[in-house]
RNA sequence: GCGAUUGUGGUGAAGUGGUUAACACAACGGUUUGUGGCACCGUCAUUCGCGGGUUCGAUUCCCGUCAAUCGCCCCA
């Protein structure tokens, strides 16, 4: 009989990983919550044409890693793989350019589809949490969103990070640059790789920082897109790297970097982890200025800018750099039945403890005392109450401190006593 | 889409062309019937990812397949 497993990409996050998740989840929603960014949740799968508008219809995302079906009716529907678009389409389906707070500030956490071969801190479904900030163009607000992505790096105890950045330039020098780039490399056509010869068409910036061709000399003389930017795009990435100096964010220019979605202009970055743990995908987040979305996709011609955060790679590098957060809290008392007769009785013992807020537990099992105790010592529990036929009979229960061990038998006041010791 | 390595119980793993598949941990029971952590004893894989082939015989060899891990690509 062939067993049924999880489709290949996917995980199961069992108790040990869910309660990481929650930690992580925390963390994340103060820090959204303090620099003032709401939560939205849009749908998991969306019309094709979303993403192959928004995100582009060359990238690699779009033209091969998207989980793509048709329902019932033959709509052409996609799991979404990035969060961006869904968040725009959201913004213009709710006309959200039209209400009273502006700019319009938002935040999505979820899972995300990519059909790709699975490598360490990379999955089929991996969930991102993400950041927008829509209606307005403005050097503070690109700085605010790196900032709020670097107060949940550093909620996780994360240090050993680089933030990378760079700037495309907004559309207008954008295109020229782009056209001035194809021209040059066509010249080398012959001597770029493979991939280069595909990039050179798809997305002619990559070419620039491919592993095999970038130290070419032809490459080192290519085009720099510094000096097509025109003034206003300039004083525009000046004014960001201005900001950041002022708030003491650590930075490092970068002008090969590069994003892989067409959408992005001006103002781009990415902040890599440098632990050496976090294998080949050490991207914790990476975002950038969108000034032609919106209005690519029917809504108002506003800019706006984001990030998308890899949470499984945040797991990683946090469960490295600050493994105490995720220290586990044991049980803060174990109920111990002597035999089945008393099994009720405890248990009505264990509700008024968890009603009174105590984190509690029985055996439900009729377990030798010797396992019991196993239990706690392996569980690291430090307080037992244990109750046999005698405690029944009396109305009474013993108590007992595992590491001293101790132990004293209570009757009326009992629950104030245990709250009392349990506090120590 | 491409490449490398791997796939034996709840876990970590050893092993071999031939019927007892080591060992350790965990679990459970006992020595010790209501009081633990130590020690000792016992129990725990009709079976070696799945399918096919070679063979008298395959967990061990071959092919395929699926999956895991890591890398390329790409991205978060």
């Amino acid at each position: 009989m062939e067993k049924i497993t999880k489709p290949r990409g996917t995980e199961d996050l069992l108790f040990e990983d869910t309660r990481k998740w929650h930690i992580m989840e925390e963390i994340i929603r103060t820090s959204a919550r303090k620099y003032n960014f709401l939560e939205i949740r849009t749908p998991i799968f969306e019309h094709t044409d979303l993403f192959v508008k928004g995100v582009g219809d060359t990238t690699d995302v779009v033209t091969k890693e998207m989980y793509t079906f048709l329902d019932k009716k033959g709509r052409s529907l996609t799991l979404r793989p990035e969060g961006t678009t869904g968040a725009i389409r959201a913004y213009i389906e709710h006309k959200m350019y039209g209400y009273d707070n502006q700019p319009i500030k938002l935040y999505y956490m979820g899972p995300m589809f990519r059909y790709e071969r699975p490598q360490k801190g990379r999955q089929r479904q991996f969930h991102q949490f993400g950041v927008e900030t829509i209606g307005i163009k403005s050097a503070q607000v690109d700085a605010e969103t790196i900032l709020v992505g670097l107060d949940v790096c550093k909620g996780m105890g994360l240090k050993n990070l680089k933030v990378l950045i760079n700037t495309l330039g907004d559309n207008e020098s954008r295109l020229k640059y782009r056209e001035a780039l194809i021209e040059y490399l066509l010249q080398y056509k012959d001597e770029l790789c493979n991939d280069c010869q595909v990039r050179l068409e798809k997305n002619p910036l990559r070419v620039l920082d491919c592993k095999i061709d970038s130290e070419k000399e032809f490459l080192v003389n290519a085009p720099k897109l510094i000096d097509y930017l025109n003034e206003e795009s300039k004083v525009y990435f000046e004014t960001v790297l201005k900001i950041l100096d002022d708030l003491n964010v650590d930075y490092e220019i970068d002008n090969r970097l590069v994003r892989g979605l067409d959408y992005y202009t001006d103002t781009i970055y990415e902040v890599v982890s440098l632990n050496k743990e976090s294998g080949a995908q050490a991207t914790l987040f990476g975002g950038g200025r969108y000034d032609g979305l919106s209005a690519s996709l029917g809504g108002p011609d506003v800019s706006g800018i984001g990030f998308g955060m890899g949470l499984e790679r945040m797991l990683i590098s946090a469960q490295v750099e600050n493994p105490e957060l995720f220290d586990e809290r044991p049980l803060d008392v174990y109920l111990m039945p002597l035999s089945n007769e008393v099994s009720s009785y405890t248990l009505t013992i264990l509700e008024q403890l968890r009603e009174a807020g105590v984190v509690a537990e029985m055996e439900y099992f009729e377990k030798s005392t010797k396992a019991m105790f196993k239990y706690c010592e392996r569980n690291k529990i430090k307080y037992a109450i244990i109750i046999g036929e005698n405690e029944l009979e009396n109305n009474t229960l013993i108590l007992k401190d595992l590491e001293n061990n101790t132990q004293e038998e209570l009757s009326e006041a009992w629950l104030e006593i245990v709250l009392e010791r349990i506090k120590k």
